[in-house]
DNA sequence: TCCATATTTCAACGACTCTTGAGAGATTGA
DNA sequence: TCAATCTCTCAAGAGTCGTTGAAATATGGA
Protein backbone atom coordinates (compact mmCIF):
# COMPACT_ATOMS: atom_id res chain seq x y z
CA UNK A 1 0.00 0.00 0.00
CA UNK A 2 1.40 3.67 -1.29
CA UNK A 3 -0.03 6.84 -0.40
CA UNK A 4 -0.67 9.50 -3.56
CA UNK A 5 -0.26 13.18 -2.00
CA UNK A 6 -4.20 13.05 -1.91
CA UNK A 7 -4.50 10.55 0.51
CA UNK A 8 -1.41 11.81 2.63
CA UNK A 9 -3.07 14.82 2.98
CA UNK A 10 -6.63 13.65 3.93
CA UNK A 11 -4.25 11.43 6.62
CA UNK A 12 -2.28 14.72 7.60
CA UNK A 13 -5.62 16.56 8.15
CA UNK A 14 -6.86 13.30 10.11
CA UNK A 15 -4.27 13.21 12.51
CA UNK A 16 -3.46 17.16 13.07
CA UNK A 17 -6.68 17.34 15.47
CA UNK A 18 -5.72 16.57 19.24
CA UNK A 19 -9.12 14.27 19.27
CA UNK A 20 -8.52 12.58 16.30
CA UNK A 21 -4.50 11.97 17.15
CA UNK A 22 -5.50 10.34 20.42
CA UNK A 23 -8.23 7.90 18.77
CA UNK A 24 -5.98 6.90 17.12
CA UNK A 25 -2.99 6.30 19.46
CA UNK A 26 -5.88 4.67 21.68
CA UNK A 27 -6.56 2.20 18.79
CA UNK A 28 -3.01 1.59 18.33
CA UNK A 29 -2.79 0.26 21.85
CA UNK A 30 -6.06 -1.52 21.53
CA UNK A 31 -4.69 -3.68 19.04
CA UNK A 32 -6.41 -5.53 16.27
CA UNK A 33 -8.84 -6.54 18.16
CA UNK A 34 -9.95 -2.74 18.15
CA UNK A 35 -12.73 -0.77 20.56
CA UNK A 36 -16.27 0.00 20.55
CA UNK A 37 -17.38 3.45 18.75
CA UNK A 38 -17.89 4.54 22.29
CA UNK A 39 -15.02 3.11 24.36
CA UNK A 40 -12.98 5.30 21.99
CA UNK A 41 -15.07 8.16 22.71
CA UNK A 42 -14.70 7.50 26.27
CA UNK A 43 -10.86 7.31 26.53
CA UNK A 44 -10.65 10.30 24.84
CA UNK A 45 -13.89 12.51 26.34
CA UNK A 46 -15.99 12.68 23.46
CA UNK A 47 -19.53 12.34 23.03
CA UNK A 48 -21.19 9.96 21.07
CA UNK A 49 -21.53 12.58 18.52
CA UNK A 50 -18.93 13.95 18.35
CA UNK A 51 -16.56 10.52 18.27
CA UNK A 52 -18.43 9.14 15.37
CA UNK A 53 -17.63 12.42 13.33
CA UNK A 54 -13.86 11.98 14.07
CA UNK A 55 -13.93 8.14 13.87
CA UNK A 56 -15.80 8.89 10.23
CA UNK A 57 -12.90 11.35 9.18
CA UNK A 58 -10.15 8.89 10.64
CA UNK A 59 -11.90 6.04 8.45
CA UNK A 60 -12.10 8.03 5.50
CA UNK A 61 -8.57 8.70 5.67
CA UNK A 62 -7.44 5.40 5.97
CA UNK A 63 -6.31 5.78 9.29
CA UNK A 64 -9.13 3.15 10.92
CA UNK A 65 -11.40 0.51 10.28
CA UNK A 66 -14.48 -0.60 11.33
CA UNK A 67 -16.84 -3.87 11.72
CA UNK A 68 -19.92 -4.35 13.47
CA UNK A 69 -20.33 -6.63 16.62
CA UNK A 70 -23.79 -7.02 17.47
CA UNK A 71 -25.36 -3.00 19.05
CA UNK A 72 -21.28 -1.77 18.92
CA UNK A 73 -19.46 -0.43 15.88
CA UNK A 74 -16.19 -1.96 16.60
CA UNK A 75 -12.96 0.28 15.53
CA UNK A 76 -9.59 -0.72 15.17
CA UNK A 77 -6.44 0.92 13.82
CA UNK A 78 -5.45 0.28 9.90
CA UNK A 79 -1.85 -0.52 10.22
CA UNK A 80 -1.13 -0.30 6.54
CA UNK A 81 -2.90 3.03 6.45
CA UNK A 82 -0.38 4.41 9.71
CA UNK A 83 2.65 2.95 7.75
CA UNK A 84 1.71 4.01 4.17
CA UNK A 85 1.44 7.61 5.87
CA UNK A 86 5.10 6.78 7.70
CA UNK A 87 6.76 6.23 4.41
CA UNK A 88 5.21 8.74 2.23
CA UNK A 89 6.58 11.18 4.75
CA UNK A 90 9.87 9.61 4.47
CA UNK A 91 10.01 9.24 0.52
CA UNK A 92 8.39 12.83 0.27
CA UNK A 93 10.53 14.73 2.73
CA UNK A 94 13.56 12.35 2.73
CA UNK A 95 14.77 12.84 -1.00
CA UNK A 96 18.07 10.64 -0.24
CA UNK A 97 19.04 13.40 2.52
CA UNK A 98 20.14 11.42 5.49
CA UNK A 99 19.11 14.04 8.18
CA UNK A 100 15.78 13.12 7.78
CA UNK A 101 15.36 9.18 7.64
CA UNK A 102 18.66 8.69 9.83
CA UNK A 103 17.02 9.29 12.82
CA UNK A 104 13.79 7.72 11.55
CA UNK A 105 15.87 4.58 10.83
CA UNK A 106 17.06 4.47 14.60
CA UNK A 107 13.79 4.83 15.89
CA UNK A 108 12.01 2.19 12.99
CA UNK A 109 14.49 -0.20 14.30
CA UNK A 110 14.79 0.17 17.67
CA UNK A 111 11.01 -0.34 17.85
CA UNK A 112 11.07 -3.27 15.94
CA UNK A 113 13.70 -5.25 15.90
CA UNK A 114 13.12 -7.78 19.19
CA UNK A 115 16.57 -8.29 21.01
CA UNK A 116 17.62 -4.44 19.81
CA UNK A 117 18.61 -1.34 21.14
CA UNK A 118 15.01 0.36 22.33
CA UNK A 119 14.17 3.90 21.25
CA UNK A 120 15.35 5.44 24.68
CA UNK A 121 18.26 3.28 24.94
CA UNK A 122 19.47 4.52 21.39
CA UNK A 123 18.74 8.52 22.11
CA UNK A 124 20.70 8.17 25.83
CA UNK A 125 23.59 6.88 23.63
CA UNK B 1 14.89 17.14 19.33
CA UNK B 2 11.48 15.75 20.30
CA UNK B 3 8.18 16.41 19.24
CA UNK B 4 5.15 16.97 22.64
CA UNK B 5 1.71 16.11 21.20
CA UNK B 6 0.75 20.24 20.37
CA UNK B 7 4.14 20.65 17.96
CA UNK B 8 3.46 17.34 16.55
CA UNK B 9 -0.01 18.57 15.86
CA UNK B 10 0.90 21.53 14.21
CA UNK B 11 3.33 19.83 12.26
CA UNK B 12 0.74 17.78 11.05
CA UNK B 13 -1.36 20.53 10.12
CA UNK B 14 1.37 22.11 8.23
CA UNK B 15 1.75 19.64 6.17
CA UNK B 16 -2.00 18.33 5.47
CA UNK B 17 -2.49 21.25 3.32
CA UNK B 18 -1.46 20.97 -0.64
CA UNK B 19 1.07 23.93 -0.94
CA UNK B 20 2.90 23.92 1.71
CA UNK B 21 3.33 20.26 1.47
CA UNK B 22 4.83 20.79 -1.73
CA UNK B 23 6.33 23.59 0.11
CA UNK B 24 8.54 21.02 2.01
CA UNK B 25 9.17 18.77 -0.56
CA UNK B 26 10.31 21.80 -2.89
CA UNK B 27 12.66 23.15 0.16
CA UNK B 28 14.45 19.61 1.20
CA UNK B 29 15.01 18.59 -2.73
CA UNK B 30 17.06 22.62 -2.85
CA UNK B 31 19.07 20.92 -0.02
CA UNK B 32 20.40 23.27 3.32
CA UNK B 33 21.74 26.17 0.78
CA UNK B 34 17.55 26.75 0.57
CA UNK B 35 15.46 28.82 -2.16
CA UNK B 36 14.09 32.42 -1.51
CA UNK B 37 10.78 32.77 -0.49
CA UNK B 38 9.87 34.45 -4.26
CA UNK B 39 11.23 31.32 -5.80
CA UNK B 40 9.74 28.61 -3.28
CA UNK B 41 6.36 30.24 -4.44
CA UNK B 42 7.05 30.20 -8.12
CA UNK B 43 7.66 26.29 -7.70
CA UNK B 44 4.47 25.61 -6.09
CA UNK B 45 2.46 28.59 -7.71
CA UNK B 46 1.53 30.67 -4.97
CA UNK B 47 1.20 34.62 -5.57
CA UNK B 48 3.83 36.33 -2.76
CA UNK B 49 1.47 37.13 0.12
CA UNK B 50 0.29 33.53 0.18
CA UNK B 51 3.52 32.12 -0.07
CA UNK B 52 4.63 34.43 2.64
CA UNK B 53 1.15 33.37 4.53
CA UNK B 54 2.44 29.45 4.08
CA UNK B 55 5.93 29.97 4.59
CA UNK B 56 5.22 31.68 7.92
CA UNK B 57 2.94 28.78 8.68
CA UNK B 58 5.43 26.18 7.81
CA UNK B 59 8.31 28.38 9.85
CA UNK B 60 5.58 28.29 12.77
CA UNK B 61 5.59 24.41 12.69
CA UNK B 62 9.50 23.99 12.75
CA UNK B 63 9.64 22.72 9.26
CA UNK B 64 11.54 25.03 7.79
CA UNK B 65 13.75 28.07 8.78
CA UNK B 66 14.81 31.66 7.17
CA UNK B 67 17.35 34.01 7.03
CA UNK B 68 17.85 37.26 5.31
CA UNK B 69 20.23 37.27 2.29
CA UNK B 70 20.24 40.65 0.98
CA UNK B 71 16.66 41.69 -0.64
CA UNK B 72 15.73 37.90 -0.04
CA UNK B 73 14.39 35.89 2.41
CA UNK B 74 16.05 32.73 1.89
CA UNK B 75 14.04 29.32 3.35
CA UNK B 76 15.08 26.17 3.65
CA UNK B 77 14.23 23.06 5.19
CA UNK B 78 14.40 22.21 8.79
CA UNK B 79 15.51 18.36 8.91
CA UNK B 80 15.57 18.25 12.81
CA UNK B 81 11.77 19.44 12.64
CA UNK B 82 11.01 16.61 9.73
CA UNK B 83 13.05 13.81 11.64
CA UNK B 84 10.96 14.60 14.65
CA UNK B 85 7.49 14.38 13.02
CA UNK B 86 8.05 11.40 11.58
CA UNK B 87 9.96 9.50 15.09
CA UNK B 88 6.93 11.09 16.80
CA UNK B 89 4.84 8.91 14.71
CA UNK B 90 6.66 6.00 14.61
CA UNK B 91 7.16 6.12 18.74
CA UNK B 92 3.15 7.27 18.83
CA UNK B 93 1.34 5.32 16.44
CA UNK B 94 3.92 2.24 16.75
CA UNK B 95 3.35 1.87 20.53
CA UNK B 96 5.83 -1.82 19.99
CA UNK B 97 3.47 -2.82 17.22
CA UNK B 98 5.82 -4.00 14.41
CA UNK B 99 2.85 -3.21 11.81
CA UNK B 100 3.75 0.31 11.68
CA UNK B 101 7.06 0.83 12.03
CA UNK B 102 8.36 -2.61 10.00
CA UNK B 103 7.80 -1.31 6.82
CA UNK B 104 8.86 2.60 7.58
CA UNK B 105 12.25 0.49 9.41
CA UNK B 106 12.31 -0.53 5.43
CA UNK B 107 12.20 2.28 3.68
CA UNK B 108 14.49 3.95 5.99
CA UNK B 109 17.23 1.98 5.76
CA UNK B 110 16.79 2.06 1.99
CA UNK B 111 17.14 5.42 1.93
CA UNK B 112 19.69 6.42 4.38
CA UNK B 113 21.96 3.41 5.32
CA UNK B 114 25.66 4.84 4.94
CA UNK B 115 27.56 2.85 2.52
CA UNK B 116 24.31 2.75 0.21
CA UNK B 117 24.54 5.33 -2.56
CA UNK B 118 21.45 7.03 -2.47
CA UNK B 119 20.12 9.05 -5.53
CA UNK B 120 20.89 12.37 -4.74
CA UNK B 121 24.36 11.66 -3.23
CA UNK B 122 24.91 9.85 -6.82
CA UNK B 123 24.37 12.91 -8.83
CA UNK B 124 25.74 15.01 -6.25
CA UNK B 125 29.35 13.27 -6.80
C1' DT C 1 -43.88 -6.33 19.31
C1' DC C 2 -41.88 -3.02 22.48
C1' DC C 3 -38.07 -1.15 24.81
C1' DA C 4 -33.23 -0.27 25.78
C1' DT C 5 -28.65 0.28 23.87
C1' DA C 6 -25.21 1.88 20.47
C1' DT C 7 -24.18 4.64 16.81
C1' DT C 8 -24.93 7.74 13.05
C1' DT C 9 -27.03 11.74 10.80
C1' DC C 10 -28.60 16.37 10.59
C1' DA C 11 -28.88 21.41 11.17
C1' DA C 12 -27.16 25.41 13.36
C1' DC C 13 -23.56 28.05 15.15
C1' DG C 14 -19.01 30.03 16.08
C1' DA C 15 -14.21 29.61 14.98
C1' DC C 16 -10.59 28.96 12.04
C1' DT C 17 -8.29 28.74 7.26
C1' DC C 18 -7.08 30.18 2.68
C1' DT C 19 -7.11 33.55 -1.01
C1' DT C 20 -6.90 38.08 -2.84
C1' DG C 21 -5.30 42.63 -3.48
C1' DA C 22 -3.57 46.84 -1.49
C1' DG C 23 -0.13 48.81 1.11
C1' DA C 24 3.91 48.94 4.30
C1' DG C 25 8.84 47.68 5.64
C1' DA C 26 13.54 46.40 4.45
C1' DT C 27 17.45 46.36 1.36
C1' DT C 28 20.25 47.53 -2.64
C1' DG C 29 22.16 50.22 -6.41
C1' DA C 30 22.03 54.55 -9.15
C1' DT D 1 18.12 60.48 -1.65
C1' DC D 2 15.25 58.03 -5.01
C1' DA D 3 13.57 54.17 -7.30
C1' DA D 4 13.37 49.28 -7.78
C1' DT D 5 13.00 44.77 -5.73
C1' DC D 6 11.62 41.44 -2.42
C1' DT D 7 8.87 40.15 1.29
C1' DC D 8 5.57 40.76 4.86
C1' DT D 9 1.19 42.53 6.89
C1' DC D 10 -3.48 43.69 6.84
C1' DA D 11 -8.49 43.44 5.97
C1' DA D 12 -12.32 41.38 3.63
C1' DG D 13 -14.72 37.44 2.01
C1' DA D 14 -15.74 32.55 0.90
C1' DG D 15 -15.20 28.20 2.50
C1' DT D 16 -14.21 24.50 5.81
C1' DC D 17 -14.01 22.48 10.53
C1' DG D 18 -15.56 21.10 15.16
C1' DT D 19 -19.22 21.15 18.66
C1' DT D 20 -23.78 20.69 20.25
C1' DG D 21 -28.22 18.65 20.87
C1' DA D 22 -32.11 16.46 18.74
C1' DA D 23 -33.72 12.97 15.83
C1' DA D 24 -33.11 8.80 12.97
C1' DT D 25 -31.24 4.06 12.28
C1' DA D 26 -29.77 -0.60 13.63
C1' DT D 27 -29.45 -4.37 16.86
C1' DG D 28 -30.66 -7.48 20.68
C1' DG D 29 -33.48 -9.01 24.51
C1' DA D 30 -37.95 -9.30 27.19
Amino acid sequence: MKFAEDQALEALGALSQQTRLRMVRTLVVAGPEGLSAGAVGAAVGASSSSASFHLANLDRAGLVQSRRDARSIIYSANYEGLAALIEFLMEDCCQGRPEVCAPASITATACCTPGKTTAKEATDA
